[in-house]
DNA sequence: TTGAAAGCGATACCAC
DNA sequence: GTGGTATCGCTTTCAA
């Protein structure tokens, strides 16, 4: 059957045509066939002669084809930079994984696109070559005003950033990383603790999510007249940290919220080559808190205290976009991603 | 200018015909201005008023009905199930990112894809509706032969899969998870072990990987008459390495190859535990070496050592991969991803 | 220097 | 029940 020397791109892949052909129909009744329109239309023998063409042939439609025909796309892009899978790690896969599988079942291609363009708008402008019937960022950049602008000119159904706000016209999810934020501070101020310091990562990517965990600690403090609250610097190399456990004396801080697992065991180790203790309890022992709650953060000494992230089904998102995508004019809404709690354990 | 209550999707994006109506001219001299196909066909005036019209308009051109026309499309397909992320971790982020931008420079639409589907010819289908360019599996199982044979007969050019074999027609990309193994077993072989443990993660979307580094592994310890492989199997929980941990004396096992960092913290943490020494030297004390070598090797004590992959950079393997497109007739071949050697430190 | 027209593959209306 | 056929947006050959 195959060509020993490995099968090759035939020169023409079969068209709805050949499978016409050969089932010595028309190419409207493939179609008909081909797509479950064909109660009451089309003979059973027919069918079945035009499924086994199709079967012979390898025939696979032509997505290209039946979307111009169409007039509306059927895959959803997901913008996201390269560093999402850092940012957000085993998480963001599994979400991804999910909603991909949800997205097919409902008739659509889930696909995953970077932005390999400077500017937002000459992102927006790729993606909208291939007139996605909706686009999502969850990270990174949010799209700019004109960016959504251009993505609606050019027939995009929906379109969903991440939060907190939204440019006029797009949806809005919303995995408030303020709230992190406000969950650790939350924790550390209910244990007495009233110096905080905030990781802020160099990282340039994480730069967005860091500073709304920034605002949430900040808005915790708020409520306590005695409570500071001090942003840190940290690249992810132990001379950052190394650094910054050098300077701690002075700062006096007793604890801090790490931006992650990851930053935080950095730190923490720092700190303890310092010299300083982690933990909870008095006597000037420093306070730890990360967030992810990754498998690390239980394999830390002190076991790592950590914000951990509950993430919506990606089925229940997937109904959203496709909710989306049917009502183009409707009015911008604001879906939750998820919310975050505080995992207790020793180091804060 | 824009509607306040938010841009809602025109009913018809603008199309090439809509610029020519606006420029005063022929849909065929802006495809000619838009495509760099312009000169000295058509005059510096005439390209400008195009321009301008296109840009007033906010044109996108239509990928779908390019391709189309075409007759070849120019998405590159990287077919990767969700487990891809956690399993390379930011090493593959990092190498997504600057794929798909090379290949945005060379003109092709980098586009990452999972499975979606139960078996890998339904996958292959999902993917051939797209009519990509290339398909390339960096991970997770390997196409089979039918699955090669409908992207191919789908007009797909290239198909490159993750060594270390491929199926008919198919090329190769390799990144040789034998060697990782082989690299390891020799470090370990040199520093006098000879009782070696090779972690098995118990997660599903690891075993191809798993067996492969145990292989090499098992390669470098045929070298030596007297030295011993044991299989570990290890899920990513703390119970599991506990039991592990538990089992240790009776197997007297003096080294362990852990799979991965993530593995190597959790069994090292369970081990010391459990009262074992880690690190080189003799005197009962065990070698770990993990892999990857992420930050967390060298935040460990003691200081994890690590098998790390060198990847091809991303330019390189973009250029292999339009090379194959250019010429979908070509024999199979073979590329190197990658290479790997041991970062040594103090834990073995 | 520019325009008219064919045609890529799939679909759905309207005849038969 | 089934088959012609116009159409989606774009590129490109050929003619003007």
């Amino acid at each position: 059957m195959t060509d020993p020397a490995g099968p090759r791109a035939t020169p023409t892949p079969p068209t709805s045509t050949a499978v016409a052909r050969r089932a010595g129909v028309s190419r409207a009744t493939v179609s008909y066939v081909l797509n479950g329109q064909a109660a009451g239309r089309v003979g059973e023998r027919t069918q079945a002669r035009v499924r086994a063409a199709a079967e012979e042939l390898g025939y696979v439609p032509h997505a290209a084809a039946r979307s111009l025909r169409a007039g509306r796309g059927s895959i959803v892009l997901l913008a996201a930079p390269a560093d999402t899978a850092v940012a957000f790690g085993p998480l963001f896969a599994r979400f991804l994984a999910g909603f991909q599988t949800a997205l097919h079942h409902l008739g659509y291609t889930g696909v995953l696109h970077g932005a390999p363009a400077a500017s937002p708008t000459a992102a927006a402008r790729a993606w909208a070559e291939l007139r996605p019937a909706a686009v999502l960022t969850l990270h990174g950049p949010p799209l700019d005003a004109p960016a959504v602008e251009l993505l609606h000119r050019s027939g995009t159904a929906a379109v969903l950033t991440h939060g907190p706000s939204a440019p006029p016209g797009a949806h809005t999810l919303l995995l408030d990383q303020r709230e992190a934020g406000l969950r650790a501070g939350e924790h550390l101020l209910a244990r007495g603790r009233r110096r905080i310091g905030v990781v802020r990562p160099a990282e340039p990517g994480l730069a967005a999510f860091a500073e709304s965990r920034l605002a949430g600690v900040r808005a915790a403090a708020a409520t306590h007249p005695d409570a500071e609250v001090h942003p840190l610097d940290l690249a992810l190399t132990e001379e950052s940290a190394a650094r910054l456990a050098a300077a701690w004396q002075e700062r006096g801080l007793d604890a801090v919220f790490a931006y992650n697992d990851e930053y935080a065991m950095l730190l923490m180790r720092a700190l303890q080559d310092a010299g300083h203790t982690i933990g909870t309890g008095a006597g000037g022992r420093i306070a730890v808190v990360g967030a992810d709650d990754l498998l690390l953060a239980r394999l830390l000494r002190p076991r790592l205290t950590s914000v951990r992230a509950e993430i919506t089904p990606p089925e229940r998102v997937a109904a959203w976009v496709a909710a989306l995508i049917r009502d183009p004019a409707a009015a911008p809404t604001t879906h939750r991603l998820g919310t975050f709690h505080v995992e207790a354990r020793d180091s804060g």
